[in-house]
RNA sequence: GGGCGGUUAGCUCAGAUGGUUAGAGUGCUAGCUUGACAUGCUAGAGGUCACUGGUUCGAUUCCAGUAUCGCCCA
C-alpha cells in the first residue's frame, strides 16, 4: 500500500503537522546564524480572521520560513490588540440583547465581564492564525492589554508627560455624539451628501436695514458665532471691517474681521465664525481673541446658551427651526443646494460633531522631523517605495494627537486628581497613595482611557519586555521587517516609527513591507452586508491552507495592488498543491522498483540530456525564485515555482525519463526533494507531507537530511546555468509540439505516425541525431528519423517547419485540402513577421542607430524566417 | 479641490534600463482509461496592450494631455 495517496488529501495532514511543529519548538530562534525579527500586527480579539489577515500573515510565514532556510535566527512574534472601542461595542451589544447595559454595571463590573468574554473568546483568532500555518513564536505572544503592555504603555505616557509632549487642553475634537466619546482626526471617514447653503443676513448693529450676507451650511451653529469674517483684501466688504453685527435670533452683536483663510470666491464671500464648533473656526478665533460658545452638550443636543425656544433640540431639528424662524423673520437670503463633504465616525456611524473640549494631546511638531529624516535618509524603507509620499505627506501636516477616549474598556490614562487641594495633575506610572503637595488620600484617578493606536505605537518593542532592558530586546530589536496594509501607514506605522524613535532612539524596523487589501473578483470591498465574503478558515477547509496562500501569494504583484480573489483562483492552486503532491507520488513509484538505496542530498552527475537540462532549469528556478523573494516580489517567485513545477518537471521531464527511469532516478530524486524546499515556505503542509514521507521510504538514504523540511538547507542560488543546454531543449520542444500538432490536425493518430526532421546546418543536425529517441517518445509517435522525408506508396506526408527545422511525417491517409489550408495559414503567419522585419532591416535610421546585438538579432531571426518560409513553400508548391 | 494607483485575451493578472512572432492562470472549443495526477493529458480559438499627441531608427513600454474606474487627503 502506497503511503501516497493519489490525491493529496489536506485534512489527513495540516492540523497534525502543526502540532507537531509547535510542539517541537520549530518557530523559535535557532542557531548562530544571523537575526531577522518581526512582530505581527495584532488582529483585534473580538475579530474573526479574515482574508486581510490571511494575506498579511502568509506573506510574513513566507519571509520567516525563508529566511530560517537560509540559515537565519528567526524571531516573530504574534499577539492580539484589545481594540478598545469596537471590543466595547460587542460587550455593549451582548448587554443590550440581555436586557442590561454598562451603565446598569457599573464600571468595574463591564471591565470585569470584558475580561471574562476575552479569555472566553479572544484566542479564537490565534487557533485560526494556527490554521493558516503561521510559524510564529507562541511562547512569545503578546496582548496590548497584558501586563507587560500596560506597564510599557505607563511608561510611554509618563515619559511623553516628563519631556513636555504631552499636555491636556480644550481644542476641538472630532465628537462622536452616538458614542459620546473623542476620535482622532484618521478614525473620521468623509462622504459627500447633498446639503443646503444657506445664505443669512446678518444686520449691521449700527444700521439695522444694511447686512451683511454669510453663507453657511450649518445655521443651527449660529448660537455660537462670536464673529464673521471676510478676507482683508475683498473690495465688497472693505467699509465692513471693523463694524459689528448682530446675530439673527441671538440678538448678539458680533464684530466683523478680516482674515486671509476666508475664501473670498465661496457664497457671498463672508462666513460666520463658529470657534467652539469648527476647527478652522477655532484657529481663526485663536488669531483674533474670539470667545468661543458651545452650544451643543455631548449628544449634540442643543444646551442653554441658545434661546429656550431651541434648548434640548437635536441639531437637526434645531437646523430645521433656525431655518424656518430666519426665513420668518426676513433674515434668510437665499438657499442654494450644495454638496459638501461630511465626517462620520467609520464606526459608529454618526456624523461627527467638531466639539470644544478638554482631552489629553501628544503635541507632534518637536517629535516628527526626526520621524520623517529616518525615512528620507531610507534608515527606514518602504516597499513598494510610493508609500513613502502618503508617509511624508501625512507627517508634514499633521495636527497634535487626540488620545484620550470617553470609553472604559483600555488603557486607564495614569493621571490622578486631589480632590483636596488645586495642584497639577499626578502623573506617574504606579498608584499614587497620597497627594504631594497636600497629603490627602482622596485622589481620582482620569476617567478617560487611550486611544488603542497609543499603545499599538509601542508594539515593536512593548512585545519585547519595553521598557525593561530585556535580552529580547538586545537581541532582537529593531525588528528586521513590518509588513501591513497600506490602510493603516497613518493609523501605525507612522507611530511605531514617531514612538520607537521617541522611546528607544532607533527605528523600530528597517523594512516596511506595504501589501494591497484583499477585495472581491469584481473589486468590491468583502463586506458581511453585502455578503461577498470569502471566509479564509471555509477555504482552507475545503482547498487547504497551502492552496489558500499560494494563490494569496501568486497575486501579491511588485506594485502592491489590491487583490482580487476568487475561488476558482484558490482551486487551481489546490490543483497545483496535489501535482506537487503527484510529483512526490511518481518519486515513490520509482523507487519501490529499485533495490539500491538513494541520497537526496547528494548532488547527482547527469548521464543524460534530459537530466543535464532538468538540473539546469532547477538552478534557474532556484537563482530566480531566490532573487524575488529577497525583492518581496511574491507573484514572481510564485510563477516561476508553478512553471517550473507544473510544466517542467510533471511534464517535460517526466515524460522524458519515462524509458529510463533507472538512470535518471538520482537526478529525479534530488531535484524533487530540493524543489520541495524551495516549496516549502508557499506551501509549509503539502512539501512537509511529501518530505516526512518519501524520506521514510526506505530506498532513501535518510540520515543525509533533517527529519523536517523546515529545518533543510536552501539550495545554492548561485550555480552556473547552462543556457545553451535550455536553449537546445526548448528547440526540441518545439518540434515537439509541432509534430503533435501537425498529427493532431490531420486527424491522425500519433501511433502510426513516422517523423522526419532536418536541418542544413550540420550541428542541429548531429544534435536532432541525439535528440531522436526523446521526440518519438514526447510526441508518441512510432518512430523518428534524421532526413528528408522518403516517399512511400502506402504512407502519405505531412509537412512543417519549427525552429527552422524541417518536419517531414508520414501518416497512413492526409487530407490535402486540410494540409494546405494549415501550410497556407502558417505562410502568411510567416510572410507577416517577414515583412515587418525586412521593414526594419531596410531602415537606414535602424542599422545605423540600434545597438549591433539587437541589428544581429533581428537578421537572425529574418533569416530563420525566411528559411521556414522556403520550407512550407515547398511543400504547398508540391501539393 | 489636491494627491496616488489602475486601464494588456471573456474573467483575474504578469511583463520589459524602449527592439519578443506580447505571456500565465482561469474560462471556452475539440479530442483523450497515455503504467504520478480527470484536482489529469493533448491540441486549438481568443489581444489594433483605453484614447490622442510627443520624444525616438523603433513606443504596449518613456513624456504630456484626454477619458474612465478605484482609493487616500482636505
Amino acid at each position: 500500500m502506497s503511503p501516497f495517496a493519489s490525491a493529496y488529501s489536506h485534512q489527513d495532514w495540516e492540523i497534525g503537522l502543526y502540532d507537531e511543529w509547535e510542539n517541537g519548538g520549530f518557530f523559535s530562534p535557532v542557531g548562530t546564524g544571523p537575526m531577522f525579527s518581526m512582530v505581527a500586527p495584532p488582529p483585534n480579539i473580538t475579530g474573526e480572521l479574515h482574508m486581510g489577515h490571511a494575506l498579511n500573515l502568509t506573506i510574513q510565514d513566507v519571509v520567516a520560513r525563508f529566511k530560517r532556510l537560509n540559515g537565519y535566527r528567526v524571531l516573530w512574534v504574534p499577539g492580539t490588540d484589545h481594540a478598545g472601542i469596537a471590543t466595547q461595542n460587542v460587550i455593549d451589544k451582548q448587554l443590550q440583547h440581555e436586557g442590561t447595559s454598562a451603565a446598569a454595571l457599573g464600571r468595574e463590573a463591564f471591565l470585569k465581564r470584558v475580561w471574562t468574554w476575552k479569555h472566553a473568546y479572544g484566542d479564537r483568532i490565534t487557533h485560526q492564525i494556527r490554521r493558516l500555518g503561521a510559524s510564529v513564536d507562541w511562547s512569545y505572544e503578546r496582548f496590548t492589554m497584558d501586563d507587560v503592555c500596560q506597564a510599557a504603555v505607563r511608561h510611554h505616557f509618563v515619559a511623553l508627560y516628563q519631556k513636555g509632549l504631552i499636555y491636556r487642553g480644550e481644542y476641538i475634537v472630532n465628537w462622536c455624539p452616538k458614542n459620546k466619546t473623542a476620535i482622532s482626526d484618521i478614525e473620521v471617514a468623509y462622504e459627500e451628501v447633498k446639503g443646503h447653503l444657506w445664505h443669512i443676513r446678518y444686520p449691521l448693529t449700527q444700521d439695522s436695514s444694511r447686512f451683511i450676507t454669510v453663507a453657511t451650511t450649518r445655521p443651527e451653529t449660529l448660537f455660537g458665532d462670536t464673529a464673521v469674517a471676510v478676507h482683508p483684501s475683498d473690495e465688497r466688504y472693505q467699509s465692513l471691517i471693523g463694524q459689528t453685527v448682530r446675530v439673527p435670533l441671538a440678538e448678539r452683536d458680533i464684530p466683523i474681521i478680516a482674515d486671509a483663510y476666508v475664501d473670498p470666491q465661496f457664497g457671498s464671500g463672508a462666513v460666520k465664525i463658529t470657534p467652539a464648533h469648527d476647527p478652522n473656526d477655532f484657529d481663526m478665533g485663536n488669531r483674533h481673541q474670539l470667545p468661543r460658545i458651545v452650544v451643543m452638550d455631548e449628544s449634540a443636543v442643543m444646551n442653554d446658551a441658545v434661546p429656550r425656544r431651541y434648548q434640548g433640540l437635536t441639531r437637526y431639528a434645531c437646523r430645521d427651526r433656525v431655518v424656518a424662524d430666519l426665513s420668518d423673520g426676513g433674515y434668510l437670503d437665499r438657499v442654494e443646494d450644495h454638496v459638501h463633504n461630511v465626517g462620520t465616525n467609520a464606526r459608529s456611524g454618526d456624523v461627527i460633531e467638531p466639539y470644544l473640549s478638554t482631552q489629553w494631546f501628544v503635541k507632534m511638531g518637536p517629535i516628527t522631523p526626526q520621524a520623517l529624516d529616518v525615512v528620507e535618509t531610507n534608515r527606514v524603507r518602504f516597499v513598494p517605495d510610493r508609500w513613502k509620499k502618503l508617509y511624508n505627506e501625512w507627517m508634514t501636516s499633521i495636527r497634535d494627537w487626540c488620545i484620550s477616549r470617553q470609553i472604559w474598556w483600555g488603557h486607564a490614562i495614569p493621571v490622578w486628581y486631589c480632590q483636596q487641594c488645586e495642584c497639577d495633575p499626578i502623573v506617574q506610572g504606579d498608584t499614587p497613595t497620597a497627594c504631594p503637595h497636600c497629603g490627602a488620600t482622596d485622589l481620582v484617578q482620569d476617567p478617560d482611557v487611550l486611544d488603542t493606536w497609543f499603545s499599538s505605537a509601542l508594539w515593536p518593542f512593548s512585545t519585547m519586555g519595553w521598557p525593561q532592558k530585556t535580552d529580547m530586546l538586545a537581541n532582537y530589536y529593531p525588528t528586521s521587517l513590518l509588513v501591513t496594509g497600506y490602510d493603516i501607514v497613518t493609523f501605525w506605522v507612522s507611530r511605531m516609527i514617531t514612538m520607537g524613535l521617541v522611546h528607544t532612539q532607533t527605528v523600530p524596523f528597517n523594512d516596511v513591507y506595504i501589501h494591497g487589501l484583499i477585495r472581491d473578483i469584481h473589486g468590491k470591498k468583502m463586506s458581511k452586508s453585502v455578503g461577498n465574503v470569502i471566509n479564509p478558515l471555509t477555504v482552507i477547509d475545503d482547498y487547504g491552507a497551502d492552496a489558500l496562500r499560494f494563490g494569496l501569494m501568486g497575486l501579491c504583484t511588485k506594485g502592491g495592488q489590491d487583490i482580487k480573489l476568487s475561488l476558482e483562483k484558490i482551486k487551481s492552486c489546490r490543483n497545483f498543491s496535489n501535482k506537487l503532491w503527484n510529483w512526490a507520488r511518481f518519486v515513490e513509484m520509482c523507487l519501490n522498483d529499485e533495490t539500491l538505496i538513494y541520497d537526496p542530498a547528494c548532488a547527482p552527475i547527469p548521464t543524460t540530456a534530459i537530466d543535464r537540462w532538468i538540473l539546469n532549469r532547477y538552478h534557474q528556478m532556484v537563482s530566480v525564485v531566490t532573487a524575488q523573494l529577497a525583492d518581496y516580489n511574491f507573484s514572481a517567485a510564485a510563477d516561476e515555482l508553478w512553471e517550473f513545477v507544473w510544466n517542467q518537471c510533471c511534464d517535460w521531464y517526466i515524460e522524458g525519463i519515462k524509458s529510463h527511469r533507472q538512470e535518471s532516478l538520482p537526478v529525479l530524486v534530488y531535484v524533487c526533494f530540493q524543489t520541495v524546499v524551495v516549496m516549502h515556505p508557499f506551501m509549509p503542509f503539502v512539501t512537509e507531507a511529501i518530505w516526512v514521507t518519501l524520506l521514510a521510504h526506505p530506498r532513501i538514504q535518510r540520515s543525509s537530511l533533517p527529519t523536517s523540511v523546515q529545518q533543510a538547507m536552501w539550495p545554492s542560488a548561485t550555480e552556473t546555468v547552462d543556457t545553451g543546454c535550455l536553449d537546445r531543449f526548448n528547440r526540441l520542444f518545439t518540434i515537439v509540439r509541432e509534430v503533435r500538432h501537425v498529427i493532431k490536425a490531420a486527424n491522425a493518430s500519433p501511433k502510426d505516425a513516422q517523423v522526419y526532421v532536418d536541418h542544413a546546418d550540420p550541428d542541429i543536425q548531429s544534435e536532432l541525431q541525439a535528440s531522436l529517441a526523446l521526440i518519438q517518445q514526447l510526441a508518441r509517435v512510432d518512430a523518428c528519423y534524421l532526413g528528408s522525408t522518403p516517399v512511400d506508396s502506402a504512407l502519405t506526408a505531412s509537412h512543417s517547419v519549427a525552429a527552422t527545422v524541417a518536419i517531414g511525417i508520414l501518416l497512413p491517409t492526409v487530407d490535402s485540402s486540410v494540409e494546405q489550408q494549415r501550410l497556407t495559414a502558417r505562410l502568411t503567419q510567416l510572410s507577416k513577421t517577414a515583412d515587418t522585419l525586412q521593414k526594419k532591416l531596410g531602415n537606414s535610421g535602424f542599422l545605423a542607430k540600434a545597438p549591433a546585438a539587437v541589428v544581429h538579432k533581428v537578421r537572425a531571426e529574418y533569416e530563420a524566417v525566411l528559411v521556414e518560409m522556403d520550407h512550407i513553400k515547398g511543400q504547398v508548391n508540391a501539393h
